[in-house]
DNA sequence: ATGATTTAATAGGGATCACTATTTTAATGA
DNA sequence: TCATTAAAATAGTGATCCCTATTAAATCAT
């Protein structure tokens, strides 16, 4: 599949997926702005014309890196999300996974899109655009979820449950900032549990609060 | 005290406090690496050498530009948050002030702290320590406030205050983060109800779930 | 082997980066 | 008045930014 078929011409010396690995780890760890295609060309080990004639431009560069990133984490995501677990289970079990993801040993910290171009220049307002867009499909994918609950009887029916989305959507973000900023899994999965306090439907009593 | 006494020389034509605050609100739209000495020196009305004669350095610049945002919100909210009130509604009070500055009309979305240099180049390593201590500041500042509510038997005597902190930290951040996305005031505020539920001691039950 | 085809490498362009040596201007003190 | 002082303006510096016109190299089909 990825092993294309030999043609006339001279063979390429960089494999697609290579450079796409390479280019996303180093965009997540510096972000856009951070990165010059200096960087990019040294590390996959080509020259300028190479990368441009692959990918383009440095912008559609980080857009295939994004998506190629994305495209590894996505399947398995997904599955926890989508099972047939209880909801607060599945949604237990997903923001682990993204705990995990932000703290990789041997990977740059955070999520690489979570936190990605928040602040940039005026020039790359286009870049700003697409990360947010992916930010909103991701909490978009979790309202969708928690409609399912609702439709399923596992959240109440008057759940605001594009709040809800966007208020672990926040946790989310909060997690990849912390952990750029040096948070280690267990901080982040213990802030997680107590995400995962907040509930609709709920409410505080004196009883609960003096234990 | 901003005038100063009447010296030999020719006069300042630029104040250096309007000059932090339009380096402030530059380095909050753009960030650190999103905004040139161009940029600067064109917005303040300056050439090159005065900025540098004036502020030392683009990354001494940014610190004193930190410094002046940070300053002007500092004190009202050490007041709710420090104030008499339960600590859950000074919390609350205090989030939605944060809320109310990730989201001003005629300034920068989010915060300047909270989302600022969480990816970098290797060159602007400093500048990221510095803001992350800002956020471990701030958050060092919410621990403080739960260890005083425990103290005061608001809070369980068990309770993982540090844990608590950088949970509401996530959510500063998230917001901060939305805010730059586009999110409105009345959706940060909807999250803020959402994590106000979330409260050590507490723990779901299938009541709570089926209403 | 030769030509066609495809990719890589060389070399550099124009713009912008953060920053500064030098000169000029505008005030005060004597 | 006129030297002294302090800040502003001029006019750049070398380095790096993203990107490309051109040339060289490596393969396949004949």
């Amino acid at each position: 599949m990825t092993e294309a078929i030999r043609k006339r011409g001279r063979p390429r010396a960089l494999d697609r997926d290579v450079g796409l690995d390479i280019a996303a780890r180093l965009f997540w760890e510096r972000g856009y702005e951070g990165t010059s295609t200096a960087d990019l060309t040294k590390a996959m080990g080509i020259n300028p014309p190479t990368l441009y004639s692959m990918f383009g431009s440095k912008e559609e560069l980080y857009r295939q890196a994004l998506d190629f990133g994305i495209a590894r984490e996505t399947s398995r995501r997904s599955k926890i999300l989508q099972s047939d677990l209880p909801i607060q289970e599945a949604l237990s079990l997903y923001l682990y996974d993204i705990a995990d993801g932000d703290t990789q040993p041997d990977k740059p910290r955070g999520c690489m899109v979570s936190t990605a171009v928040l602040q940039h220049a005026e020039e790359n307002a286009s870049v700003a655009r697409m990360t947010a867009a992916l930010r909103e499909t991701s909490i978009q994918t979790l309202k969708a979820r928690f409609d399912r609950a609702v439709e399923e009887g596992e959240l109440p029916a008057r759940t605001d449950t594009d709040t809800l989305a966007r208020f672990y959507g926040a946790i989310i973000q909060g997690m990849s900032a912390q952990a750029c900023d040096g948070a280690c899994n267990a901080q982040l999965k213990r802030l997680i549990d107590i995400a995962l306090t907040a509930w609709p439907g709920k409410r505080r009593t004196a009883a609960e609060n003096s234990d």
